[in-house]
DNA sequence: TTATATACATAAGAAAATTATGCATTCAAT
DNA sequence: ATTGAATGCATAATTTTCTTATGTATATAA
């Protein structure tokens, strides 16, 4: 993994996005789940993920069950029912602020075409 | 100034594209430019501002000319060359950033609309 | 057997922000 | 008269979040 910084706190919001259409996923999965959807230009590193993973967990958003793959250890997340309710405030508050990006980026920039 | 995080590495993407347009600009009118712009929805920090401010210009993209005006120092920032080349990239790389980000959170986005 | 993929985790360090503080002037309000 | 808000710059301490590096372990293809 690497590369690719630019802006601070979206990883919150992707993996609790990711787990919202989900239901359950595991770190691995979703720094894959990551690459495919944006054409391998965003490349969640471990470094990132594993700490923010934890830190959602600390904080009541997310749970997590282990499980057993293949003799690999695979260590699933979900979204608790607080994580739920966070996960809609994040991406509007995201998606605001990535307007306000345009606003100031592009002129020209028309909102509702986002 | 307060509030707002969000902000990474697109915060020197914003300076250097408002003096891409404006030719040149002193910090304090940044602020408030961001802060039209946006609605008062992006607040730029001092404390964010002008260690930007002073990287951009170490890394020669922006000069400065000091002006005096009513009493008080006003410091004036414009591009360099080496400012004028590297916006565009800068710019570019931000959005593409953001509509990585738009294919994770939104499913039914279509570029181009950005 | 060696590299790549899968799968987790943490530690050291850098980068970029917040928060707090400081200095100084102008102007409007009390 | 003086107090607060706005204008205008700056830096220091701290926090957050990232990169980079490292470690462990299994599976599979070369």
């Amino acid at each position: 993994m690497s590369n690719n910084n630019l802006i601070k706190g979206s990883l919150q919001t992707i993996i609790l996005k990711l787990l919202e259409e989900n239901e359950r996923m595991y770190g691995y999965e979703i720094t894959q789940k990551v690459k495919e959807l944006t054409a391998g230009e965003i490349k969640i590193t471990e470094g990132a993920l594993y700490p923010a993973l934890h830190k959602l967990e600390a904080e009541g958003l997310l749970t997590t069950e282990i499980e057993q793959v293949d003799n690999r250890v695979r260590k699933y997340y979900s979204l608790t029912k607080d994580g739920q309710k966070e996960v809609d405030n994040k991406i509007v508050e995201l998606q605001g602020f990535v307007e306000n990006l345009q606003r100031i980026l592009n002129p020209t920039w028309n909102p509702g075409l986002t």
